[in-house]
DNA sequence: GTGAAAGCGCTAACAG
DNA sequence: CTGTTAGCGCTTTCAC
């Protein structure tokens, strides 16, 4: 390529890159081979040779779950605009998945990698990843090691219980994720906080504990409403969850919202559709990607030293039809 | 590391390659190094050599469109079991994203790419990406520059047509998505053959044309709706269309399927949990994906030389409620 | 069974 | 404004 332009190949790199400065003539004359050859620059030894691939990892849990693709196309669609290509990885939530996936970035030599872990926390993942850029879309666990974005679910959780009470409805259940991982602790915590500062004691029997899918709420819902005295509105921490407990309810023939009032979390775009249609609250899934990816390009800039970004964006209840 | 464990380089690459004989206890020395100073091979590096990066990328529309997260988890699902990572591209189906997403791709020396055009032909992929393993996931256009998998999209218009013609439903109109690109073409083409077949003769004014969204479909419901003399039935191009007409039927006080008859098209997890429930076309995203997804290994295995593969999947009718 | 050395395609000093 | 040189971290002849 060089040759045939009858320069030196650093020429033909600054020319490309800009990095310096090439007489016009030159230049032009280098163009013209690149474009009769159609020279393609081989990004992997720019990448050996720079250390930097313009690339990201992105870790979710799994994309099949209607809340992820949103966060994912978010993210990719800002990073794609500064040239970064992004692998994502569907971790299902497994320790050793999220380990595996890590790795497997890391071996690619990725710039940076935005994270949303359900078992590792930001300093194992710190460990893991060395002095890459990490952004961790979880809340703050006191560990200033990574950037975080993260939503603040507990808000959005004390607005809905405020609409049940005011709507007469003050035995409230709640159905969690997996309490041990993800956001199932903290959505556990804000709902008992929630429920405590509006004077509530729901019993222990009342909240419940499923997998984050259709069937793990259907399940729930059964065995909630085998229970001698049942809550008159069910809380759950996600939205696919919500509408297994509505399969539920009325296989055992309720009424919804009169005889259980449900409420989802995430807002889903099926939220919309279901009938009744789903109150929830709404996770800005977009914007937590598109924060998540800013941070990335921040750090990307900035370099390790800045101080640790974090963001929280505010979750909302968004009230239809079934509470 | 090679001189933590007091061996050559050359040795170390063969003890974790395999690729030669290396004696047990060289092995073992080796091995403790890496775990001692937790050493993680540069795939780049290895990529630069051996011009193979162990990576691919997949094409989509869009992964926020509820079909194509589950063709994307199951493409990197077998392709993660041979250590393959993939990066996504989300192209909306335009033509200059496709073009800019494939050369993102091939810049970073993928292995191969999966893609599901909405605009390029199969030639004109293959033009783009050289001689890099290709599989392109749409019918079949005479050009063997590719590995293909698709599905036969005809087959489950077929059975729906015949389905509503059985429950004496004859006046049946088609609500296209773009007709000129993807899969628009292919399923008008079924359709129209389906009710031909069937002896039917619906007017011109019953084919609408409308983007693959819920307010594409609304939109051309309203039409429909409008129409002096309009069909009992309307069948769709795609779910999210169908639930757009449904939203279109139900304002205009129609009852489903009673007044009018809605089927879908792909069978997204929504299909099920809408009021009524969508009667739609079964479209095996998950299949495809991991069709194209073995189609791509199998070449990357054979070599350029093998004959291309064709596989087409079936779509069949799942009955529901709309119809 | 092991090592030395060359080189993948590029970029970044360092000269001129 | 341009060229020479070294080397990123690995794999692969080739030799022992």
């Amino acid at each position: 390529v060089a040759s045939d332009a009858g320069v030196s190949v650093t020429t033909v790199s600054h020319a490309l890159s800009g990095k310096r400065a090439v007489s016009e003539t030159t230049r032009a004359r280098i163009l013209r081979s690149v474009e009769r050859l159609s020279y393609q620059p081989n990004v992997v030894a720019s990448s050996l040779r720079r250390s930097t691939t313009q690339t990201v990892g992105l870790l979710i849990a799994d994309l099949t779950n209607p809340y992820y693709p949103a966060v994912a196309r978010a993210v990719q669609d800002v990073l794609e605009r500064d040239g970064y290509l992004t692998f994502i990885g569907n971790t299902d939530g497994e320790r050793s998945s999220e380990i595996r996936w890590l790795r497997a970035m890391l071996a690619r030599s990725v710039d940076g990698v935005i994270m949303q872990p359900l078992t590792l926390s930001a300093g194992e993942i710190r460990d893991i990843v060395g002095d890459v850029a990490l952004v961790v879309a979880r809340e703050d666990d006191g560990e200033a090691t990574a950037d975080r974005v993260w939503t603040d679910d507990a808000r959005g959780i004390t607005e809905a219980v405020r609409h049940l009470v005011d709507r007469g409805v003050t035995e409230i259940g709640f159905l969690s994720g997996p309490s041990d991982v993800g956001p199932g602790p903290g959505r556990l915590a804000g709902w008992r906080r929630a429920v405590q500062d509006a004077g509530l004691e729901p019993p222990d029997a009342w909240v419940l504990e499923a997998p984050y899918t259709r069937d793990g709420g259907l399940h729930a819902g059964q065995q909630l409403l085998a229970l001698p005295t049942r809550p008159r509105a069910l809380m759950c921490a996600n939205d696919l969850m919500a509408i297994g407990v509505m399969d539920a309810a009325r296989a055992a023939g309720l009424r919804i919202p009169a005889d259980l009032a449900v409420v989802g979390f995430d807002d889903i775009e099926t939220a919309d559709l279901v009938s009744p249609r789903l109150t929830t609250i709404h996770n800005p899934a977009a914007e937590l990607g598109a924060a998540c990816a800013s941070a990335l390009l921040g750090r990307l800039a900035d370099g390790p030293g800045a101080a640790p970004a974090r963001v929280v964006l505010p979750t909302r209840l968004v009230v239809r039809e079934s509470a």
